[in-house]
DNA sequence: TTGTAAGCGTTATCAA
DNA sequence: TTGATAACGCTTACAA
């Protein structure tokens, strides 16, 4: 009914005493009489009073708000990874706030300065490039961060990072040692962080294996189910037209891009491993649903979700200006999207 | 390098004028010569200026800034809503303020407080059930909201919905059409508005076609893989030691739920639809990419999002106080999941 | 034990 | 065209 907010001077009102009173009182300030107290609590309680956490910002310049910012929310990875942080935040109190940006660095820079003028405690960010200005621009703002995905050289800056480069020589040894020497790389844009460091991971895998890979087998695309359809189409025209650009496997940045080339395989009447093999990256929720399960490299989502945001929190609260730097192995899981190559190995 | 934030005061004192003029620059005002503004803006420029959106926030007693309250952030149905809804509020410089109620009443007021807390603009919310008390909540706080997945009858609230009910009907009676008459409903949590729409068309479809549905063959699990293999798999087992509980398909709340029960029959070495029919709801990313493809209703994912964030906002700047309702109807998409039994129609 | 007052960074009114 | 001032709701010295 009342349309006007209930502030902590109603309250003072209604109780007799001054707002200030107020404020300790609902603050437990053991200065306070009992009496008053309780009768403060009780006040506020039939008020249905909530506190005013802008003033509350402004006064502490502080909050207890997280930004989060990331490059693609419907990525099931992000997702996850989204619903740790959740969780944690709320057994703390705290809020999240959330930007996509959609992989560029522009977005990505009005997203930090956003939390900046916010004045949120702290972001956890898996940025576009771990080169690129804004990171600087969180340094200089003394914006406490944690980023994802990245392993930016930079001073005083934590990061918790799910080894890209290995999960792609993981993923790349596998097929190797099945025999594949013609393996397709189906990257991510190639500005991308992530798409650098697990580009290293392949390339490492060749060369430690005496191979070498061939230019026109890597490819960068876009991390959709889209993406890796329409390259996998225009790739297996390419080879029948030509005979070029052959493989006998994928391996590829994400889950998602395989399961376009699962479905472009089934619009080709191409078999899995039959006709040719693929290994993915993120182990989503779905892979082992597939037909076949689709082998996968593990990318230990809530793990690096509650990792992350732990160490956000401890930076908040222990006010320590050194950096963190928390690397996870991702591991293979291996289920039926690979076959073994007889001639080889 | 320099720690302290850069405020308006700042400016003012570099540029040599008052800070209300510097104000005044900042929003464009005409009365401001134009010197002075270039002036002002040129310096606000070079010394990173951001304003404080917490003060801003504090005197206009309005943020922008929307608040989403949903009940599974890991639920790819909201992270599609969840990007639809980031994507236009970026362009309005808006931002979200994200929290899942994960189910829970309690949890949830919580979440609306917060909101409340935090002087959002307005909120959408997938409420864990459309009598609680939250709503009430929300109407007695003027919070500006707009309620998804359910059909609150309170006046001056508005809502987009997907027809829930519609699907289970479509759901069901495609199966019915197909030949089934024992059919497992396999649905959220009863106390979950959405579910308790899906049952009712799942009973409607029943009746229209002159069918009885059984009682021990609908049952609530959590909407999760995991919930739907393991229902599956204990059904399962009862069927064979028993002979009861014996179903020929299964209609569900989610393709979550679905691909649980893909999961089991791989396992239990069941072949889809051979064995048994099923037919999904939402028709999430991977749906089409399972073997069978999944035959699903569609949620409109997108569109509901946008549409519910454009309702919001016009909400918010036209102050109308009339309540609006959208309802999106959903439609079945037919896929590999349903076998057509002969023997009936 | 309670109250007064200042200040957080804006916006907006009014006076100069 | 510019500047002084008050107010938003809260926290926190400091005074009473």
């Amino acid at each position: 009914m009342s349309s006007k907010k209930v502030t902590i001077k109603h309250i003072a009102q209604a109780a007799g005493v001054s707002f200030s009173t107020v404020g300790k009182a609902l603050h437990n300030d053991p200065l306070v009489n009992k009496e008053t107290m309780k009768k403060i609590i009780r006040i506020a309680g039939e008020l249905n009073y909530y506190p005013n956490l802008l003033a509350k910002g402004l006064r502490n310049k502080k909050t207890e708000t997280i930004g989060v910012i990331f490059n693609d929310l419907k990525n099931p990875v992000y997702s996850e990874i989204i619903k740790a942080i959740e969780e944690i935040l709320n057994n703390l109190n705290f809020t999240m706030l959330l930007c996509d940006s959609n992989f560029q660095e522009k977005l990505e820079k009005k997203n930090i300065v956003t939390m900046l003028s916010k004045d949120v405690a702290g972001i956890i960010i898996s940025p576009v490039n771990e080169k690129s200005e804004n990171i600087q621009l969180i340094a200089e703002n003394n914006l406490k961060a944690v980023f994802l995905d990245c392993t930016p050289d930079y001073p005083g800056i934590s990061y918790v990072y799910v080894n890209h480069e290995r999960a792609a020589f993981l993923a790349t040894e596998y097929l190797i040692k099945n025999g594949h020497k013609n393996i397709l790389l189906l990257n991510g844009p190639c500005g991308l962080s992530s798409a650098q460091h697990f580009l290293k991971g392949y390339l490492k895998a060749f060369s430690f294996y005496g191979l070498i890979p061939a230019d026109n087998l890597i490819k960068s695309i876009n991390i959709s189910i889209a993406g890796g359809r329409s390259i996998f189409k225009t790739l297996y025209k390419c080879k029948k037209d030509s005979g070029r650009t052959d493989f006998t496997a994928i391996v590829t940045l994400s889950d998602l891009i395989a399961m376009g080339t699962y479905k472009a395989a089934r619009e080709l009447s191409l078999k899995i491993p039959e006709d040719f093999s693929i290994i993915g990256y993120d182990n989503i929720f779905c892979s082992e649903i597939l037909d076949p399960p689709l082998t996968s490299v593990n990318y230990p989502k809530t793990i690096t979700g509650k990792t992350g945001i732990n160490m956000l929190i401890d930076q908040i609260n222990n006010r320590e200006n050194k950096s963190k730097t928390i690397i996870i192995e991702p591991g293979l899981v291996k289920r039926d999207s690979v076959k073994k190559i007889i001639d080889r190995f």
